[in-house]
DNA sequence: GATGAATGAGTGTTCATTCAT
DNA sequence: CATGAATGAACACTCATTCAT
């Protein structure tokens, strides 16, 4: 029996981290279009040539990165889900830890975004992603058919909760102010009055 | 006596013209990244040296293309403007007309939003760019003022009014249904239902 | 009869001039390889087209430019020459108008330098230049038929007595001291040393 | 078990050297201008990317090219030094080893003028050329010290004594006649008497 | 005579990727 | 597994030169 502690890490787990942690970081410093293989190599402190041994190319790369991203998100989203609370608490809860990741990981954010408006977001297998986010997504048709939330097509309704947290948390996009607990819990306020019933 | 009808372009604005489409139709069409500035000359007819009387560099290509773009974008909202009307109704009108400019001119959105999300954007002066839309900011104030919406931050009021039509107009989000009038006038309501009083 | 006032040089003068002193200005700025001619048309104040009208091509404008220089120098060498005195001060008033001259014109010179070591100078009619130079070519012979010059070939000659100017008058060689006319006459004493018999 | 000889050059050496010559060939028949990285490359027969592994940039390159020179003919000028001669006889020595280099290796030596005439030059560290030639510096402050050598300048002594080299080894300069051993033992003769007391 | 617009050919340099070690 | 060396292809950009006006 093998038992892993947590400081056995194997050496390629440390690389994959060093590159995965390189690539967003240059990616958000200098954009997409200047990080090159070389000098995502160079900041992970690797050669080029290894990323080749993990990666099938640079493609491969990016897209690997974006899915962990997502995945981490969806994770850390997902934490403590106690779906026995009313269905607004519900989502109030799933929507105050996604705001809390996203400003708690602004490179990750800044990445997904670059990444998800750039051509390159066609390579990915949506329903991987969407996969992450279920328990969300079924919270909400609960409450349509509670006739809590309002009963509209499904992508305006995310559209009004989910899609105004990026503006707010966009750094680019708000620069006058800090989201305090307090705006957060307003700004909630804001999106269960779109969509509740 | 020589008469310069309208129609008499003169060469420079066919071929600047030429050069603004060919940089939007690239940039939708393989991504920010893979836009090179011979492919974009070769999609707009000229020799690549050509692009270098009319800008001093790519980057100050892209961004002319972004500034005219919102440029654009800004005339046509506000094209119309009747200030007369009940607030909740004048703002319905520029909800809608962004979201019909947004819905006409996908290319153009596009390209905005992979600028926008690019380092580029740090480039473009933001006063310029708000200047084009200051008379939706004036309308929400005085609504803010008349006690008819939330007296609260106002770009957590811009999140929630204009940011949800980003993504409601990207086909990229919204790839399930179509926005049909009635859909429309939905997403309104529950843009209008965030931020009234 | 025309009578021409030194304020009636026409406007051709007056480009060829500035058209001139660009060319010279540049090179020893930047160097020969990185003055193009649209810089030095910029320099110049004049469009680059308009080189093509006082010169057949770049090539053409850069030898130009030279055998002005050259014209410049062995006129002012010449001026006062006065073949009635002892050879030694004949060849002493030369060498040091030569010295003054370099002195006074460090970019000439310097244009000169570079261009003669460039493949350019193959260009040139070296007779054409050494015609410049012809009544120091006789005092010299005169000298070696007096026995009062060693009788050795002519070129070994040169080397001794006005090659060293090059390089006491090149600031890039002699950058620690500067030549005083007391060095001057130093100097000469050494050339003439060189070759007196 | 694997012996490597001498012999066995790694690929580095051999391309480096390949690209050394080519730099030297090319910049001799087209000129400081006109030698382009890519036909550099070409007449070293190797990848224009290659140099940049060797290289970090052009100016590099050319810079690296001319200390290289300078080290080669410097160490072949202090081959067989021998100290204890008189000091006339010293002089001559490494006057004469300056020459035959020179006239042996015209090519680096061209190169080199070309090199210190351009802007070039400015970038190299003066005192490790310097370093080169430091034996002959001291034999002639001891020719100044023991009254044997004028006292003047340094700068002027050594445009007397090593400056007109210059001039009658280049081809350019000299083209009348060649250097015979007469030729050569008559010219130093001219550059004693210049420097002698 | 003078020029700004235009361009094919070329510049120096970096790219993503491969491969022998 | 890991890499430094290598490169063809592409990059952003400038060149010398022409030409219609």
């Amino acid at each position: 029996m093998i038992i892993y502690f947590r400081s056995m890490r194997t050496k390629d787990d440390i690389k994959q981290d060093a590159l995965f942690e390189a690539t967003v970081k240059l990616v958000n410093e200098i954009g997409f279009a200047a990080s090159s293989v070389s000098k995502i190599a160079k900041e992970a402190g690797i050669s080029p040539a290894t990323i080749y041994i993990y990666h099938k190319n640079k493609e491969d790369l990016l897209v690997s990165t974006y899915i962990e991203i997502k995945r981490n998100m969806g994770k850390s989203v997902q934490e403590n889900f106690d779906d026995s609370l009313p269905i607004r608490d519900i989502i109030r809860n799933i929507w105050v830890k996604i705001f809390s990741y996203v400003s708690n990981h602004p490179a990750y954010f800044q990445y997904a975004e670059q990444f998800s408006n750039s051509p390159y977001n066609s390579l990915v297998n949506k329903q991987e992603i969407e996969g992450y986010f279920a328990p969300m997504i079924q919270v909400i048709l609960k409450g349509v058919e509670q006739k809590i939330i309002k009963n509209v097509n499904f992508d305006i309704l995310t559209a009004f909760i989910f899609y105004p947290i990026m503006a707010l948390s966009n750094p680019r996009i708000c620069q006058n102010f800090e989201m305090s607990d307090e705006n957060i819990e307003t700004a909630f306020t804001l999106a269960w009055d779109a969509i509740k019933f």
